[in-house]
DNA sequence: CATGAATGAGGTTTCATTCAT
DNA sequence: CATGAATGAAACCTCATTCAT
């Protein structure tokens, strides 16, 4: 956890530091990311970062903690899963196009920290868990819909669910390193596509 | 490329050294991955790393082509896939217990490997492709067949197949740190569901 | 010397202040004690220190003076030396309970200060001539009442007695951390047997 | 301890390497000492001190464990202290002027070394308490022959002898910073002034 | 060509001191 | 004048790479 000097800054810097903190991680990896560069690209010096921090290691694990937190505020803020099946869920996102605006650095992030397992903190697992069970449930409700088979357990329809999503997911951003550019036709095709694909599989229509 | 002094090494120095860097690298990743560990598990001294490879970046490298090159080597020996569909493919893998006999060490590093992309040389992105190229060609048998959706096109088909191949690799490593461990029933329980969304997808045979 | 500033506190805040560099400084020396910490413990904001002194140095400079003014009021307010000898003295400041009520924090900053020779100022070296004089007019009293040798220079009794009373005073310290806890017989009794040794030395009745 | 590195190094080198450092760790004190130097007036890399020792605190440590090391040879040395006495002891050294033959700096850096009481292995005390054995069984001699009182415990007597002799050499090394120039005359009186004391202690002959 | 010690650039971290409020 | 955050110089330590044997 930050030290009491961090939370007593102005919000903007905060963020900016936060935001300076993965980038840089993104970039360069835990370990060749520079506390320096990190701190310049903040405008705050060096030392700074140690008013608010114990360590590198410390700032890279509130980085999963703020960028899970922002995460949390914007599912807080959709209506409600608790009713929701999976296809409604992905619908509405895709209405808003909010697929990718899950903030592209903090995806990144995401990747590098499974990396680091040994800075995933209890109270960060705690927030995956919490990440899982939104899902467990879009899966549960979708089954008591009848919309999705139910011979098969929820975690590995969660792990194959998670698997495609994540993949498309990564593939958009490899291709629009812009998100500004990302052309919406586009995206929505790609989308439709992949729940398709969840829908029906590889079989699909085919030899039928 | 490793200079000339490193083939002229016994081959099995040569795979020590090569699985003591691969090993380093996937325990500590590329920048904490220390030469002179990987000198001293592979029984060579430090400076010998730097009779062989240029750097510490052409030893990563060429772990890469090393890695890639064993891979190679197995599926050559198979049966020929210009003829097979992919499921027939992933029959024969599970009936000869290979889906994870792809070496566990391996398969971790081709992940390090994705956080550097500027590691991946032509050579090896040659390679890469050789291994979709190999992919596709079952997409395409199977389509041939009827046996899969011929409205999507491959690569999108590709991208979802290695995405939930892939994932469930990952989980089963996960599971089983100890490859010799593994259990083979669970092992089978588990490919064929995985197998099995991959025919139906989540849709299967729910309120039809 | 401390800037004017720090003489308009209140002589209890002043105190204060001392009282935590003292501490600090013989708990972590000179190098290791930490400004911030001082200023914690003194219940006083870190930039206040540097409005009452210029940097480190001056403040543990002055700290030696302080503390040389502490023991000098107690002895001003004892009864004249003027006519006393070297062994009145100490029966008087036992019975008085006052060999080890020079406090102890003090006593062991007096050690540290040793350390730095660089900060004794001249100011401190003049106090330090005041103390040695006081204890050579007791020598020099008990020189004159034929109780001690007078075939031995001053100087040379006044190191040898240094050297003894010190050394049993560091003694006693680290026994009793906690100056509460001595117990009183205890030190009489090893004091009186201090006192013997520096009256009859390693011979004392021995072989007579 | 060291690295093994360490003990493969030229004789000369490795003393080279402890003089430094110890000359350092007297001048500056343990934590103003910097690596960097030591390595540069060892004429070695500042690397290289890391591949002997693990950090500042284990080259300290060993300083403390060289420098013993080297008082031990000097004592084993000389003539038995099995039959002799405290006397005989102190004639003998001063005749072979060996009092301050002490190496200057090795005596400073125990004085150092006493202010890290954490930095006091458990293999460094025993070192401490073999040199004090070797004073307890001097006045133990001493006593058996009737030369020294015997109604104060060892331990007193210890303490008192150490305090005495200790100052004097301190004052004689702060009298001498260049020991080539210490005039002998002199110092023997001084000596006999100091063994005078402790024999008679204040009282000597006087008021007899 | 093998070896493993030597090198030093470069990063993290500390904390005395300054400065804006 | 009090406050406590901001600053950045300076030191420790790591480890890729070189080099002498």
């Amino acid at each position: 956890m930050p030290k009491e000097t961090f939370f007593r800054l102005r919000d903007e810097k905060q963020e900016g530091i936060m935001r300076s903190a993965i980038r840089e991680f993104v970039e360069h990896g835990f370990e060749r990311a520079k506390i320096c560069d990190i701190a310049k690209n903040a405008h705050v010096a060096t030392g700074s970062i140690y008013q608010y921090f114990a360590d590198k290691s410390e700032l890279f694990m509130y980085c999963a903690q703020w960028g899970f937190d922002v995460f949390m505020k914007k599912i807080d803020l959709r209506p409600d899963v608790t009713n929701m099946d999976i296809f409604e869920y992905y619908d509405e996102r895709l209405a808003n196009s909010e697929i990718l605006s899950d903030e592209r650095e903090l995806v990144l992030f995401m990747q590098e920290l499974t990396r680091h397992p040994d800075m995933m903190r209890p109270s960060f697992v705690e927030m995956y868990k919490k990440s899982e069970e939104h899902i467990l449930q879009l899966i549960q409700n979708s089954k008591d819909k009848g919309l999705i088979r139910n011979d098969i357990s929820n975690d590995v329809l969660m792990e194959y669910f998670v698997a495609v999503t994540e993949r498309f997911k990564m593939r958009w951003m490899a291709k629009y390193e812009d998100l500004t550019q990302m052309p919406q036709d586009e995206l929505r095709e790609y989308v439709e596509e992949m729940l398709e694909l969840l829908k029906h599989g590889l079989k699909g229509g085919a030899n039928v």
